[in-house]
DNA sequence: GTGAAAGCGCTAACAC
DNA sequence: GTGTTAGCGCTTTCAC
């Protein structure tokens, strides 16, 4: 494999000379550069990434922190990183977690080991894990995506959806139609995403004066198996209200699959309603709310970069929220409604 | 950020010796090895893995080479070659190229230079790409993932789905049922995993004797959209055939689209079956082909690991070809036509 | 304009 | 067992 010490000797200038070519300095002679960039060309250098990283302390790569690469919202996230990286120049190390705790954190040991020059973290949970600080203390700057610690320090950024404002938009469309009866499957409360969706499922219900009823609010799973099993329960018991919110897109897939099963009819027997809208929807002509997340992990990997290139004068917010967009479809019926 | 030296100076041992604990090495004293790990607890020193792989020519990155995360299919290939390297100790770098050879020859040019121990590509087509050549010429592996190139050399490995046999399955699950009127949207043939579908839809075609009526091949495209207006076309001119092969699951989702549109019942007025299995299927009662591509991905790492720890005695087959599954559900009316 | 040389943090051969 | 040292491939300062 060709050296800086090759390409030299081949074209018969020094090593700082052919540094000074490959790093565009403009102070090279035209007849230099020439023979030198024929020299590389002949010999097929290509420059050593690793060598440059070990000088410059930068290596051109970012971690990236996720839960689970097939679940269509952290596809989206990454997509974004992704495309953001990309474009910048970096190349993404991709962590999936699976949500195991020992994963990420051999996973963040990794990433300070390989001297990423930052990570993006999707994975936070209220309780702050001990070990982010691992990347602070070796001056790694991350960024937050999507779930939100419960505090954010000085050096800590924060990219996300308005969770809350998704919830109330959904009740205010809800409302309009003329809904009473609804039922919330919204995910545990030790991620900030579901708990907001649930603050402002609260709101929204009190704003118009609607009843919470207990036996129609769940707060325990996210995955499509909890939201089957669900509304199989609410089937069975022949206790199913008017509408049902799901805060995640699994959640809703499971609803309706559980609803198909036992002939319950969407929207005419109970509607639906997703927070988290994918390209899936549309298959089951299901509702929901575009969280962005695309936008988002672009976002999130922009901001990340500014800091790198601190080519930020104006100090970014620490905190950018995405607003929520309602997708109607036919899932919550407001064509058989809308006389309300 | 605290390096070798550092413990050294703080333990006073020398660096050979605190390199020595780090690594394992059993030739160290108890009392120098304690002293050791604990002036490394204090410091927080971690290894500078950039500096090791300067001197050892081995990076523990590897570069996996997709065209679109989100896309179901990539989705799960990514989510296995992520499995399989965590489980080595190998991280894996994101290269998304949207199927643009320029990206694609800029990312590989990237992966050169960062010096990762091997590639997955799988992105590949029909027709080599010239510059997969310059891993060769750095000395680094790959293997090729999913799709195919037209021959294989000496050094080169292959992981996918046999889908000639998908196809062939598919034709004897329909022919069972008594389908003869048969339309398939394949795809496009430069890429092996369309064209080998192609080959075993002919090949199956052929062994029961049912006609292949041009008017209803399509090879030119596999997205969404694609579906969309080919059903529509078909639903227009009035020529809808018994059942829509689909190649991919885009073109089923796109096909079903249409026939939700338009009001055509599956699989009452027309049935449908997709090549290529995904978690969405069952939202919409997809019978489909399972080609296994989580398992694939996870393979195609492991087999790239054992070139580079070159722990395989026994010599890889150059190609592995997984046995696809049919999964089967009700779009194609088996219910309905039982009799048969 | 160009070159010599120091040094980034580590490994490993070799000396003690 | 432990320490000294050369060198991995590059960048960058400072002479010339």
């Amino acid at each position: 494999m060709a050296t800086m010490k090759d390409v030299a000797a081949k074209s018969g200038f020094s090593i700082a000379t052919v540094s000074a070519v490959i790093n565009n300095a403009p102070i090279v002679s035209d007849k230099a550069r020439e023979k030198i960039l024929q020299a590389i060309d002949e010999l097929g250098y290509k420059p050593n990434a690793i060598a440059r990283s070990l000088k410059n302390a930068r290596t051109s790569s970012i971690g990236i922190i996720v839960r689970d690469i097939t679940s269509p919202i952290y596809a989206a996230l990454v997509s974004g990183m992704e495309e953001a990286g990309w474009a910048n120049n970096y190349e993404v190390f991709l962590c999936n977690t699976e949500d195991d705790v020992d994963r990420e954190r051999k996973y963040i040991d990794n990433l300070v080991s390989k001297r990423v020059d930052g990570v993006i973290i999707t994975t936070s949970q209220i309780v702050r894990k001990d070990f982010y600080d691992k990347l602070q203390e070796n001056n790694i700057p991350y960024v937050f995506l999507n779930r939100k610690p419960n505090e954010l320090r000085e050096h800590e950024y924060f990219v996300g959806a308005n969770n809350a404002v998704a919830s109330e938009k959904v009740i205010d469309y809800l409302h309009r139609l003329g809904y009473k009866k609804i039922a919330f499957i919204c995910g545990p409360q030790h991620f900030s995403t579901f708990r907001e969706r649930y603050v402002g499922f609260l709101h929204g219900m009190n704003k118009y004066g609607l009843s919470v009823y207990d036996q129609w609010v769940w707060t325990s799973d996210y995955k499509r198996k909890a939201g089957y099993e669900y509304a199989n329960q609410m089937i069975e018991n022949n206790n199913l209200p008017e509408i049902i919110i799901c805060s995640s897109a699994l959640l809703a897939f499971g609803v309706f699959l559980a609803c198909k099963e036992k002939g319950v009819r969407i929207p005419e027997d109970v509607a639906l309603i997703s927070l988290d809208h994918n390209e899936y929807d549309e298959l089951i002509d299901l509702s929901s709310v575009d969280l962005q997340h695309r936008a988002m992990g672009k976002m999130a990997m922009q901001i990340l970069i500014d800091q790198l290139s601190r080519n930020s004068f104006n100090q970014r917010q620490q905190q950018i929220l995405l607003e929520p967009e309602l997708v109607i479809r036919k899932s919550c019926g407001h064509h058989l409604r809308s006389g309300h």
